[in-house]
DNA sequence: TTATTATTTAGATATTTTTCTAAATGTCTA
DNA sequence: TAGACATTTAGAAAAATATCTAAATAATAA
């Protein structure tokens, strides 16, 4: 985990669809498949990069994994992003 | 441009690393050099990918080329992490 | 218990990315 | 104008990533 892994994961379209389809609630990694043309296992791969980041968690019910979205990490990524937006002028050891 | 160009950008250390600097204000790409342990060939594509994904802006000043930050991208960027974390119960096709 | 279904793991391949060195471009200064 | 400086471009090598097929694991259903 770390800020690293994160932004690696969000980086790959696949993953960012992932998540999309998630806010609507849980999936098994079978719903999510049918939303996609790559095989099981490619899937697979990026949901263990997702669960890596932090960004779903997952839940075995019998046959089934369900994924669920985990936004905590999202939190980090967002304070990240606001502080870019923010002037800091002040900061540097070096004004001209 | 494009969303996949500004996570992709932003999946690099390096890359928000010089956004950070960045935030101080503008720096030439030889002051943004100092803080890493790479070529100047290397922190050169760097700088254009941050470009192509609309981070960064340059202007160029007789020999130097100023990079300055542009956080009209991390706008959207923001607001999808922010609609990932609202609810979206009712836009599923099958609820349970 | 055997077969079937859901998912992951292992290992291989193709593609993309990062980085380097060397050379090119453009600007300033002596 | 000649040389030095700042930065980019081109092309190659190394490392990381996405994807596949085949096999393994685990749970249910017949």
């Amino acid at each position: 985990m770390g800020f690293q892994d994160s932004f690696k994961a969000l980086s790959d379209p696949t993953r960012r669809e992932i998540l999309t389809l998630l806010r609507a609630g849980p999936l098994a990694a079978g719903e999510l498949l049918e939303h996609f043309s790559i095989t099981g296992a490619s899937l697979s791969h990026h949901l263990s990069i997702l669960k890596h980041a932090g960004l779903i968690d997952d839940e075995k019910k019998g046959k089934y994994i369900f994924y669920t979205l985990n936004t905590t990490v999202l939190d980090d990524i967002l304070r990240w992003m606001m502080s870019l937006k923010e002037n800091h002028e002040g900061d540097s050891d070096h004004e001209k």
